[in-house]
DNA sequence: CTAACAAGTTAGATTTATCTAACAAAATAA
DNA sequence: TTATTTTGTTAGATAAATCTAACTTGTTAG
């Protein structure tokens, strides 16, 4: 059995692994806010059940029984989520923390349930995959919206990293997943762009925002 | 804070007292799966915490403090099991064990929007009372089915206890609450009845189950 | 190429929740 | 009313998850 506590280390080294392949232990530490040999004594259970590879001073991977413990743990905070926005009306800025918890909870036919109400999804309310009952992540691969070049109309298809402070500055500006845009402009010296979308004629986006958006192509020019 | 742990203790104590008014080291014990000195600890424990009145040898006794909290957590619990049964579809048998768990997540706007979707219910799908947000307790008292008389004719109200084998054995006879019910007859000399409803026209009850099924008189004889 | 700094590890302490073994108090039975 | 049994407590051990302090390895900048 995996405890609580093993649970939030796979899924934070899952994350960290997706957003880089080097996780360091330090990294991690730092993620789930507590001191570094707190995390190598943690490193070296997990190791012992083959959840992660283990060697001193070198860096921190999950073998293929962790990553699947950890997709199976991220299905159910997503397919959570989704339930949230979905069936209880709540705005997918407030189901995070929620599903946080929910996550945890240990019952199949649960998350079955869920999952059938709300149809089985692949997305969650953020735009990230549902991994599926085996753990296996469909990877659907977006483009940045920084990527994109003036005149190209997109889609806002998912975020790449989630926080309160993101999403609502995200609900400020009215902009949310499945949004049509239209690439005004591109400043060349610092990468910022004008956006046109709904009733905004034209939104200045910093390049900081614009690597958090994933989008699809729309068309091409 | 009350620890996950620290909750279970006081539910546990809640629903003996609920019972019995003496509750016992030994009892408490027995129901939590634990050791004898395990409890002794808690409780002094919980005790610095006026959680609950603790003096050597003497019975257990939860705090006015410790009894809200106690209902606040059943509140969930209760609150749960009726949205799982109204709004996931689940049988009232399959809901205690799910609930066990997601009573003890924290949040107040979850369970707020669940009580909303339900449309604030008193009493969950075993019949019980749900206390409210204060951890009131809106006390209705019924009757035991077994001190009905024949003749009488009651609505099946509620359960003095869950246990799975029990909420089986309803769903076999096809006994379910809010069902209204005939006495036919009762056996003087063990307090058997036979009842009629729905389409059965006489089904026997023995002593046991009759003690169980809580009932609200629908009239006098 | 070494000195300094950053990152990682070891050792040992702490807290929470549990246990067993041994002892003490209360209840029961002879 | 004393002996026996049951119930409860104390003391000390253990496992999980954390910490701090001290040490080691690896990296980087003169």
């Amino acid at each position: 059995m995996t405890s609580l506590t093993e649970e939030n280390y796979l899924k934070a080294l899952f994350h960290l692994a997706d957003a880089q392949e080097q996780v360091s232990v330090k990294q991690l530490a730092q993620v789930l806010k507590i001191k570094m040999p707190t995390v190598t004594s943690m490193m070296k259970k997990l190791a012992e059940k083959d959840l992660v590879h283990y060697e001193s001073y070198k860096p921190l991977k999950l073998t293929q029984q962790g990553k699947k413990e950890a997709a199976l743990i991220i299905r159910k905070h997503r397919l959570t989520e989704m339930y949230l926005v979905e069936k209880m009306g709540f705005g997918w800025e407030q189901v995070h923390e929620i599903a946080e918890q929910v996550e945890h909870i240990n019952s199949a036919i649960f998350f079955e349930r869920m999952d059938e109400l709300i149809g089985h999804p692949t997305m969650d309310p953020h735009g990230s995959p549902i991994p599926d009952k085996n753990g296996v992540v469909a990877w659907k691969s977006y483009d940045k919206l920084s990527d994109g070049k003036a005149g190209q109309s997109v889609k806002l298809a998912a975020l790449t990293h989630v926080s309160p402070e993101f999403l609502s500055f995200l609900n400020s500006k009215e902009l949310s997943l499945g949004l049509r845009l239209e690439i005004i402009s591109v400043e060349t010296f610092d990468g910022s762009m004008v956006v046109r979308y709904k009733d905004h004629p034209g939104e200045m986006l910093s390049t900081v925002v614009c690597e958090k958006l994933l989008v699809e192509q729309m068309n091409k020019h």
